[in-house]
DNA sequence: AAAATAGTGTCTGTGAGACAGTATCGC
DNA sequence: GCGATACTGTCTCACAGACACTATTTT
């Protein structure tokens, strides 16, 4: 007995942090279903050059939006006969988190607090992605990704502030970090034009490091 | 323009805890490839019945396992063209966590230390989804719906350490537990034969719990 | 009474938060 | 000098671990 196959596609929530916020990466469909409308990246498995399913997110972000070496991770795979009109269907969802500020692609970049309708059940998707993130912030360097990868304490901060959504204490976020040993100073300093120059750091291992404890 | 589509399966990491120790539930395949060879149960997706991939994991659990009531979560999507030999193939993972010992059933349970060869890369999901256990159970309840409905501070705490691999404090693990009120205490007591009875506990809420600190 | 497990009280060290104080730049 | 941002020293409080102590059962 064989059964109907589901339709499978990778979809990928990207993530930047332009002027202090967190946005999320659209792009506007092209065919139906929803054409016109607004929607996570996405695309079909190329079986005959994929080598599993981060390959096929990866060549998604750089197809449909021109970046590479971002930070990608697999967030889950939602699925269910009603979310595409097509018919049943699963999608494997990454997100990724694009280090500074991405100059011209065709990707449309959109605050995440004020998120206009999207396709499919996308919307969701970026919600459950920014909880991930939320939960992972605090107790790896994953908000860290975001940053260029020269960098100082008080932007990472900032990016630990924009990702968990709160102010963290200044000192005890330092101590905290420094003791953790998960980042290393550079020689050269950073001149911030209004006053005393600060440290540049750069992330001890390319690879996301956990901590023992949380914040 | 058409691609091979992908080969869609969900597996399930099934978990138990017998005898202090913790067994993984296992299948012997009836069919090719990998016909007598000890596998996950797992199965494909019917799309006349499933409405996402949990129903499928749920399906293949009281099909193959004849459990019903298991805690039930996806673990991540992993694939590849070279890890079925019929094709390019993906699987959606599940981990299920059985309620104390079950009884007749054709699952074949085996200790987790020492683990005969595996079907497809069915070893390394059982790894990961141990990695996922220690990580997750070092702030959540998680591992407390391993035990029957009503347990002893004793028994919670075991599990607790079979899970993360380490001893644990015990007046510790009873502050931490009892202050953050994931637990709450049942009227009757449980008569251990040899020593001094324990008081019940239940868990406060049917879903799992986050704790705001680890451990 | 002894053995065994359940549960509590108290001391101590570590580490996070608060916050004041010092350092180094542009103007 | 002043304003601004970068960094550091110190106090205090909360909490985890250690561990001795008490409690309640079976034998």
């Amino acid at each position: 007995m064989t059964y109907d196959t589901p339709i499978l596609t990778v979809d990928v929530v990207l993530l930047s942090l332009i002027e202090g916020t967190l946005h999320v990466g659209l792009v506007r469909r092209q065919a139906d279903p929803y054409a016109g409308v607004l929607a996570l990246p996405g695309g079909y498995i190329h079986t005959q050059t994929d080598q599993d399913t981060t390959d096929t997110a990866r060549r998604v972000v750089a197809d449909k939006a021109g970046l590479s070496n971002v930070f990608l991770e697999q967030l889950a795979t939602v699925s269910g006969p009603d979310r595409d009109p097509r018919g049943w269907s699963a999608t494997i969802v990454y997100y990724a988190l694009v280090r500074g500020i991405p100059e011209q692609s065709p990707i449309l970049w959109h605050a995440l607090n004020d998120l206009v309708p999207l396709a499919f059940d996308h919307a969701a998707l970026i919600r459950a992605t920014m909880e991930r993130l939320r939960s992972r912030g605090g107790w790896t360097t994953l908000p860290a990704f975001f940053l260029p990868p020269r960098f100082t304490f008080s932007e990472l901060r900032g990016i630990y502030e924009a990702v968990l959504g709160q102010k963290l204490n200044d000192a005890a976020f330092r101590r905290k970090i420094d003791e953790l040993g998960v980042i290393s100073p550079i020689a050269g300093e950073k001149s911030k034009s209004t006053a005393r120059p600060a440290q540049l750091y750069q992330l001890s291992s390319p690879e996301i490091s956990l901590f023992n404890r949380a914040l």
